[in-house]
DNA sequence: GTCTATAACTCGATAGAC
DNA sequence: GTCTATCGAGTTATAGAC
């Protein structure tokens, strides 16, 4: 039963650097240490192996999402931490990277990805919803609006970043997106 | 010498619906009608024919972004004519969906994807200078950043509409950008 | 539950006839 | 310049001993 517990701790990592197809069972029997048959004994296949992976990565980045959008100080700073987080813009986003590849399309890769990105929009959108319910910032934008867009600054700075190999240009859309919030102030 | 061609513009074809990886030579030959040797008459292998269809697209592409970002019109409404490309969420930008793969690494089929990227900011750069030189919009912000974090937008854009499975997320995106730009005005 | 061995297939690339 | 045939390696998955 530990070969379980291993091989999904292997999918976790190898799948955060080289998402999903390019990774092989092979390198996951490698990277775990499991025997050939083990993979196919608890699970049903590369998939499903995966796909287990992909659903802890998502409770762990919600969890995560939780503690940065958080409850203590104002709204729009909860907002700003979040855009805050410094990121390697040459890695990519634990879930967001796998929506480039044709492989989200299976419902079970989608899903806990999906999940992720629903709890953050709607923890963003929250909080901006009580910045503008605050005054902090204008009410004429839509939260939900607004929070779909911080998620594709982040998701598309990943993008960037890899395209001019410039693993601090995401962290610089970020900040760019915090000033054009802050001109939503004062109004 | 025609294969050559119809491999060009197999490749053209299949990358842009799913990437490097998931074209296989096999795919290419099928969707060219090309025999098996051709391939590698023409080309080394896979690898530099995707850089010559990649080279093709990133022009078309530059060529599509001058006439969108182009001359006619107040220097602000370029930038928003940009934004306001309707866009296929589910499909991808040819160019920057090979940003989340590995094969990125790979000078021969990053540079084109970066000679892209580097004109489209280059213009979204130069017309919110002149935006901000006329008074359209507020000067405190740098026009490079701005326009980065506005590509950031679109590609994060398609990653969101993929997930969500929501072909109309990133035209959402987009139209919130706008908006945000537009609250740089008059001050 | 774990392992070794291997099946059946596809991958990118090459050889050589025409 | 184009084709058919094929290589060796790597792919996902299965069989069956322990």
């Amino acid at each position: 039963m530990k070969a379980k517990g291993e091989l999904v701790k292997a999918a976790k990592k190898l799948m955060w650097e080289r998402g999903y197809e390019a990774v092989s069972p092979r390198d996951l029997l490698e990277e775990s240490g499991a025997g050939q048959g083990s993979l196919y004994h608890h699970f049903k296949g590369k998939m499903d192996l995966a796909s287990v992976a992909l659903g802890e990565v998502s409770d762990e980045m919600c969890e995560l999402a939780r503690e940065t959008v958080g409850t203590d100080g104002s709204a729009l700073d909860r907002v700003f931490r979040y855009l805050d987080v410094s990121r390697d813009g040459l890695k990519g986003c634990r879930m967001g990277r796998f929506a480039a590849e044709s492989s989200i399309a299976e419902a079970s890769l989608r899903k806990p990805v999906e999940r992720y990105f629903r709890e953050l929009q709607g923890l963003l959108a929250g909080a901006l919803r009580e910045a503008q319910a605050e005054g902090e910032i204008a009410k004429r934008l839509d939260a939900n609006e607004l929070a779909l867009m911080i998620m594709a600054v982040v998701q598309g700075g990943f993008a960037v970043s890899r395209v001019y190999r410039d693993r601090n240009a995401i962290n610089r859309a970020t900040e760019t997106a915090k000033s054009l919030l802050k001109s939503l102030r004062h109004r």
